[in-house]
Parts: C-alpha cells; structure tokens; sequence
DNA sequence: CATGAATGAGCTTTCATTCAT
DNA sequence: CATGAATGAAAGCTCATTCAT
C-alpha cells in the first residue's frame, strides 16, 4: 500500500458520505470516482479497492475518537466528569463525522471484515470507558461495579444507538441535548429516589 | 409475493448466516441457494430477490421479538418489573436468533432500506420501553425521565450492543448474565448513593 | 466445468480461427462471442475463461488427430508404408484445422501453459511415429535409427513447421505436394547415391 | 526509437525468459521493469513498447544467427560440410539464447505481427540452407532435389522443434548430440540400403 | 537524461434474473 | 409447481502509456 498523499486524503471525505448513506457495496468504485474527483485508476493506484479506502476512512475517524478521548480521559476533575466528557467527545465525533461513524456501526457485527478495525473500536471506545469506571470506583466518584468491560460495553451502546438514532431519524446529532439525557439515565438510573 | 411454503422457510435459516457474516450484498442468491439447499431459480418463485428475503428473515424475527416483548410488557407486576421482563425478551430473541439480529444491526444505520423494518423495530423495541417508562412514572415504580422515547432508544442501544458484543465476540449470549449487569446499569445508574 | 453441449461446441469453429489469426491474448472474450454468436455470459457459463475455450479447442483438434493417426498407424502394409500414412494424416489435420494448428505451435514452446497438453501432443505426434521406427526397424522397411523418439521429434518438426510454413505464406496446406517433398527428403536423405 | 545504451541492453536478458515462458501478452511492461530493474518509464524512454522490447531481442538473435550462419556457409569444404556447419551453428544459437529462441517460435505462425521478422526469419534461416542445398547439388556433395526452398523449410522444421524439444523438455540443448541424430536423419533418411 | 506519479481506456468476470420445460 | 439453462447488464480492476520534474 502506498502512503496516501494529503493531496488525495483530503478529498476523500464525500466518499464517506456514500459509504454511510448506501453501504459499501452499494457504493461503485465510479461514485467514489465522481464524488471525490479522484480518477478511478488513481484510487487503485493508492488503495487495493473499495474495502480498503473505506478502512482508510475508519482508522482516521477511529484515530481521531481516540484522540478526543483521550484528551478528555485525561482531563481534570474526577473520574465521573471525566466520563462525562469522554461521552461527549465520542458523540460529538458522530455529530462531526456522521457519515464514517454509520459505516462503523454498520461493520460492528462483522468481526473481523476490516483487520484492526475491532481492536482501533476497543481502543477508542471500550478501554477509556471501563478505565474511568475502574478510576470512579477509587475516587468515589463513581459507583463500584462489578464487571467494568461489560458496563462499557453497555454504555457504548446507549452512546452509539442514540448517536445513531438522530443522525438516521433527525438527521443529525444535538451533542449537549443527547448528553444530558444519557448521562441522567446512566448516572442517576431509572429507580426512584 | 407467492405464501412462502413452510417447506421453504424452515430452510432458510443458514441463509441468516450468511447475511449475517458477510453482509447483504456480499451474500450471492446462489450462496443462499447452496446453503439452504434450494435451488436459486426456486428462491426466485417465492421471493423478489435478495433483499426480499432478507426482509423475511428480518419480518420473521421482528414479529416474534413483538410477541415475546407484548406479552413481557402485558404480564404482571409494577412497570419496573415488566420492563425488566421486556429486556429480557429481546435478549432473548438475540440467544435464539444470533443471526438474523447481527443482519438486523448492521442494517440499523441505513433507514429505509428495506421498507417498513424501522417501524418493525420501533413497534417491537422502542415503543415498549417507552411507554413502560411512562407506566412506571406513573405507578412510581420507575422514575420519570424528561423523553421517555430518547432514553428507550439508549436503553435499546445498551441492550442491542451489549447482546452484538456477546454474540461477537463470544460466540452466543448468556441472557441472565448480561441481563444482572444491564439492571444493574441501568437502574441503579452509576451514581455513587 | 459443465459439459458442452454440441449446440454449443460446434459453433465454437470460428473461435479457433481468432485464436490462431490473433494469438489468445489478442483475441476479446467479446471478439469470441460475437464470431460464434454465443452470448458472453454463455461463454463463461461453460468455460472457465478464455485460456479453456482454447484448451477445448486443442484438445479437440488432438484427439481428431490421435485418432486420424491411429488408424494410419493399425493400417496395412509395412512399417514404412504406415509412416507416411501417419504423417499424411497429421498434415491433414494441419489442412482440415489450420487454425487450430497455428494456435497449438504458438504454444508449443509454453510448457503446461495448457495443463496435458504436452502430453496429448505427445500421444498423437511423437508416439505413434516413435512405435513406427521401431517397427520399421524390425521388419526391415526401415533404417533402424540409435533414439527413436529423437528422430520422432525432428520429424514431427519437419511435418509441422512445413505445414505451417505452407498455411501462413500461401493460407493452406496442399498435403500431397507437402507430403511428397517430406517423403523424398526424409526416406532418401540428402545424401548423393 | 533512441539508442539503446549497452548499460541498458545488457540488462535485457531477463525480460527474455519472460517472454519466452508466458508469451508477448501475458507479460507485462511491469513485470520487465521488475525483472531488469529497469524503471517502467525508462522502458518507455528508450522502446516504444512491449512489442518493440521483444523485436529488439529477436532481432539481435537473429543477426546473431544470421552472423554465425554466414561463416558458416561460407567456410572451406563442400556444401554437404558447410551445411552440417550451418545447421550446428543455429542450434548452437538455440543452446545460447534459449530464451529468445522459445519467443520466436511462439511467434512463428503469427506472421506479421513483429514487422521484418518474417523476413529476418528467412534470411537467417532458410536463404543459407536453400543456398547450400543448391550448391551441393552442383558440387555432387548433397542429392538434388526439386523444391529446394521446401526441404530448407522442413530441415528448419527439423532442426527447431528438435533444439525446442531439448529446451522445453531438458532444460538446455545438447548440440553435438542433436546434430550427430540430426544429420544422421537428414543426410542418410530412413530408407534401409 | 531518467523516472515517479498519475490516468484513460477497456476487458474479464460476476451475478441477478428470466423462462421454457 | 419447480427448476436447469441461459443471458443482459454492470463493475471491478488492470495496464499501457504519458508527462512534469
């Protein structure tokens, strides 16, 4: 694989868009041609092919993910707050980068149909969470709970879906309306007081 | 659309599989046709296509998550109890049908491409926990939330990823196992007391 | 690989001739289809590709050959009078099927490009005209020679490449006046008595 | 057509054995570049294609043919001798240059398709044995025969497909010993005295 | 002079779909 | 009613070739 020059790279995001609105196999090696601008001989001559330009795409969005939680997950305060923020950042990549973020959720039951990808979505998304659970439980922030990688799992899905849900049925993702909905639900729970 | 024989749709279920695994578009009718045994022009006599009987599958499915859901949600006891019992019904469903549920997933970021599933899915997932949420406000067995539809579709997400996660990467769901730590999440919140 | 049915097979003469005049790789699957009137898609019903439409084609011409030359071969009369018929016979071949013929030679020096076809040369060429050798060499209508099968090779070159010569600069192979010229040459020699 | 520097026609001798095993087309301009380590674009530079790399060698095989024929043919001893010479000399070319040797034949029954072959063809091969067998009829060294264009063509036939036979087969021509049958055939036939 | 980068043009191949039986 | 045989239509991918540097 050649390194993608930024010259190209930079072009590729209405490619995304395709990707996510109709899928990858709906997706013709000429579309992302037409949509981009990027000659079809061009596009082998840098990627193997469709599933791979769409890799391509995920690892940015991924790194990027990563990278926002990562400066949240680090952040100030507490472990809650920090959680709170590493929510916020994850929803406020889907509400920037809608299109990748429905190919990703489209892929999650594929295990395996991009190399790597399962690994970039447990470091971005599954890890920082149970470490802040894990952080909560210590500085009582947070309530102790016994299996943190499943409660992340569980989180990530309430994250996810709802991210999910606006962008299909609204169109797009209100990051602090969704936040404080989700964060009322899982801070506070459903038991009455 | 030919009444599919029983004959034919008891065979189908590898179909499920493959859709499953590899995606709609990656699935040949003659795939299907080899795993199940029926001749591809035979599928065609009973079905418009591909896609068709995808939506069989997912139609099928569907239906008895409502089922199972209706009668969780109709049964006794306060709306808290009846909403575990609804959670454990869809998780359910995901044990029984491991398959047909990850096509359902990964289908869930494309709206509308098969006609009148996110209805389907809105009638047999959404709407139960929202109006238990709201029979709960009311019989102050749960506590009432401000958008009791935005938090069902978290709650959707929570259970949906935490069932995809299971089946993934372990192969199969465990339901009383994920369903403890769900209820825990999600009505004890993470909130320290 | 379906078996061809002859609805198909006998149409496939013109193929031979693309193949020939052009070589394989010059020669369009499209070219094929429209020169025989079968659809593409037909094509590659029956055949694996290209490569196999040729491969039928050679076989084809070789057994007609083997079996031409077989009956040559079982004939009347001695050893010597056998051998002229067998080489009558395979020019005749080269006359009947020049296409064929060229297309084979041009894969002459291609070891297992086309998988058994070596060996079907050898079974329909070199073979017959070996065992003659040696008869002749017994019953006395010929010189016993020290390698047989060296001695089948250069004949089968003089054969070939004279048949060849004949097909290409005058279009056709006038097997008579071929034959006797091989004949004198390769019976008396070019030794002065 | 620029000069082609030695530093670059020297480096020539792989994309040969290319040619020769798996012919002009399915051998692409890529893999000559990798196999010389000339750089594509040099290729293009100095040849004006694929087709113009394969003529440059056949080309340079036949004047080497041509060259080493000639003073053959015209050395010291009767006709009968010289065209022993002649003979040894073109499969000595054969054991040199098998590579190239392997792609001309393939090419033989394409007349044309390499402008000038045709005609380099004949000069190198069958003008000096036409020559040869004339003067041997008139210096009483070699039997007269009527057609001497033919028989030249049928001992090139002979002579090629046997030098062939040794390459496909063995892997490397064995010249003496092949003469030695060679000449023993077509000098003496297979007429029992 | 030599070459890495880029691309136009086109071919092989696949597959959903049809229909005669 | 069910299906083997056949095909139209499309798309992925390759490769020869060019050109700016």
């Amino acid at each position: 694989m050649r390194p993608v020059p930024t010259s190209i790279s930079q072009r590729l995001t209405p490619a995304a868009e395709l990707f996510a609105e109709r899928g990858l196999d709906q997706t013709k090696i000429e579309d992302v041609a037409e949509a981009t601008g990027i000659p079809k001989a061009t596009l082998y001559y840098y990627f193997a092919g469709k599933e791979d330009i769409l890799a391509f795409l995920l690892r940015d969005a991924l790194v990027a993910v990563a990278d926002a939680v990562a400066i949240a997950a680090d952040g100030d305060g507490d472990a809650r707050d920090r959680l709170t923020g590493v929510l916020t950042a994850q929803l406020q990549v889907m509400a920037d980068q809608p299109a990748v973020c429905r190919a990703l959720i489209a892929d999650l039951g594929r295990a395996g149909r991009i190399p790597d990808i399962t690994q970039a979505i447990i470091d971005a998304f599954y890890g920082p969470i149970e470490r802040l659970l894990r952080a909560g439980a210590e500085d009582g922030s947070l309530r102790a709970v016994p299996d943190p990688l499943a409660v992340a799992v569980a989180i990530f899905g309430a994250v996810t879906i709802s991210g999910l849900s606006h962008l299909v049925l609204l169109g797009g993702v209100q990051v602090e309306q969704v936040m404080s909905q989700l964060t009322d639900l899982l801070l506070a729970g459903l038991d009455p007081r």
